[in-house]
DNA sequence: ATAGGGTTAG
């Protein structure tokens, strides 16, 4: 027994596998092997520790007499459930199950196969796990309701998710931040704001996860008002200093609800940065269209010893193709394999194609589809094929197309560009052709949604949306803003705001004429807002050059800042003019 | 003695 106990304290000073492997002979040669406090030590370390070697702590797991503890399927469960095949541990739950060496599971036990079935996706296991927890008697603990309610948002079931939370007996700081995580996942960004209220109203406390969740999907909707409540917080109880991913969630906050001057303060403020914080920077630069600073970011970056990964390059290859930087383009596209051996995914080369592309550079933008190891990604090609369209290239954009058809890939939007691109040089049998073709196939567009914060509350417009109380007001507001674009723009405004031929053909195609859903946005931020306020949208789609060109007009009649964050970019529109400067 | 939460890009 006294070498029991020596054994034991040799485990509790044991940091690598090589030591571990002597304890264990000598486990074995002492006879100690069915000391189940001398076994269990053994697989903690091997299954759970960051020195330890998981299939180590399997082959000690199969070569234990029997009989087996909780403690020693628990610790292989756990290991399992962070490892490289989190199924694993729902094999060894099972294992534990039929076997008769222990009675029942713990709430240990529930906590590693929930994170488990959460990591492999395991949805009928989840509810499997649900039920043996009702059974057995766990429903009433904090931990494990959290960890029902978090598995079942990573298993895509929110509203599960949402019952779980609204039904537990309790619910601690923990549960509430992990809601708001499982929301910000999901994308329900406004319900995950709505959280915030709730844990105000009721007085549960704010911690850092708090911040950072919200943030996030402040970031997400463009909610700057919001974030900056958050930041409000934070500065208060003293987050911003301590803990780097407040500061981290905060500058990537601003980036992404335009304010870079925003992003820039809190970045300059904070004692130390690591990727996380210098990506945030880049790709919010990147965004904007400010290719040239983000590129002496990222040379700072360096300079500071920090390593770039993959999201800096593409925050680089944003900012050079938004801006029209070819040159810099191509030479971090070749750096990023050459330097820092990182691959260019679908992503990258989605930036050099729209680079070359929007250049006019149509041969090379093919060029580096086709030497890409996407070529059969959509993607790719359809941005080739709204380069053709700002370029009036037909044939090119009817390769494009077909490749799009080849991959059975081509939308309404794709055909919608080929009209344009038809109308453009006034071909409108082409036109017809792509009327007909989503006619006859029950193309489905994607639908149109924007995002808008007014007075701490998020809205969501969708094309044509007649959902919302104050519909009445919101249109009315919106003929205001047409016919004042209309009758005080110059002549060549005014053309704009009928649309023209082309845009015509785009638009039926597009959304069978429905209003634009940020126009809606706009409309119900003048009117809900005071004059000097800015705007700010966020939306799923791409401008269109009909509302690009309204929301210079607007910016200029209402004297308003309108910053509309689209899928690719930012705009600034102020006093008639937008600072893409018309070229996105 | 062993349990739960967070950031960029997708």
């Amino acid at each position: 027994m006294c070498r029991a106990a020596s054994l034991l304290t040799h485990l509790q000073g044991c940091n690598s596998m090589r030591r571990l492997r002597k304890i264990h002979a000598q486990v074995i040669v002492n006879g100690l092997l069915s000391n189940p406090a001398v076994s269990a030590k053994l697989l903690a370390f091997c299954a759970t520790s960051a020195a330890g070697d998981l299939s180590y702590s399997r082959l000690l797991f199969s070569h234990l007499p029997p009989p087996l503890h909780l403690d020693h399927w628990n610790s292989l469960i756990r290991g399992s459930s962070r490892g490289p095949a989190p199924i694993d541990s729902l094999r060894l739950y099972n294992a534990m199950a039929r076997s008769s060496s222990v009675s029942r599971p713990d709430a240990v036990t529930f906590s590693f196969l929930l994170k488990a079935c959460e990591r492999s996706k395991a949805t009928a296991k989840c509810r499997e796990a649900h039920g043996s927890i009702v059974r057995i008697g766990f429903s009433s603990s904090v931990i494990v309701c959290t960890n029902l309610t978090r598995c079942y948002a990573e298993n895509g079931l929110i509203d599960d998710s949402r019952k779980m939370f609204d039904e537990m007996p309790e619910r601690d700081l923990v549960s509430w931040n992990s809601m708001i995580a499982c929301y910000c996942r999901a994308g329900l960004h406004e319900e995950a704001l709505k959280i915030y209220d709730k844990m105000r109203v009721l007085g549960v406390g704010l911690d850092e996860f708090t911040a950072v969740g919200l943030l996030s999907s402040c970031a997400h909707v463009g909610a700057l008002n919001f974030g900056i409540q958050v930041q409000e917080f934070a500065e208060k109880n003293g987050f911003l200093g301590r803990n780097i991913y407040v500061g981290n969630a905060l500058v990537d906050m601003y980036a992404k609800c335009g304010s870079l001057d925003g992003a820039r303060q809190v970045f300059d403020r904070m004692r130390r940065r690591d990727g996380f914080t210098w990506n945030s920077m880049i790709v919010g630069l990147g965004v904007h269209g400010h290719g040239d600073e983000a590129i002496s970011f990222f040379d700072r970056m360096l300079m500071a010893g920090l390593r770039p990964n993959s999201v800096s390059f593409l925050g680089l290859l944003m900012g050079c193709s938004h801006q029209g930087l070819v040159g810099e383009g191509i030479k971090y596209f070749q750096l990023m394999n050459s330097e820092f051996n990182l691959q260019p995914d679908l992503k990258h080369y989605g930036c050099m194609v729209d680079m070359f592309g929007r250049a006019g550079e149509l041969e090379k933008a093919l060029e580096v589809i086709r030497s890409s190891p996407c070529s059969a990604d959509p993607v790719l090609w359809r941005t080739l094929l709204s380069a053709c369209k700002i370029h009036k290239k037909v044939e090119m954009g009817e390769t494009a197309f077909e490749n799009l058809s080849h991959l059975s890939a081509h939308n309404a939007g794709d055909c919608a560009l080929l009209a344009g691109i038809y109308a453009g040089v006034g071909d409108s049998q082409g036109v017809a052709r792509m009327r007909k073709l989503v006619k006859d196939q029950g193309i489905k567009t994607t639908p149109g949604w924007t995002w808008i914060e007014v007075h701490g509350e998020v809205r969501k417009f969708v094309v044509g949306d007649t959902s919302h109380p104050d519909t009445k007001e919101i249109y009315e507001k919106l003929k205001e803003m047409i016919s004042r674009a209309a009758s005080l723009g110059s002549a060549e405004e005014r053309s704009k705001v009928q649309p023209s031929k082309e845009d015509a053909a785009v638009e039926g195609l597009e959304n069978g004429g429905d209003c634009h859903s940020e126009m809606l946005a706009i409309a119900f931020g003048l009117m809900k807002t005071s004059e000097e306020t800015s705007l700010r949208i966020a939306k799923n789609l791409r401008v269109c050059k009909d509302c690009h060109s309204l929301t210079k007009m607007v910016s200029k009649i209402y004297g308003r800042e309108i910053i509309v964050r689209d899928r690719v970019r930012f705009h600034h529109f102020k006093g008639g003019s937008c600072s893409c400067s018309d070229y996105w």
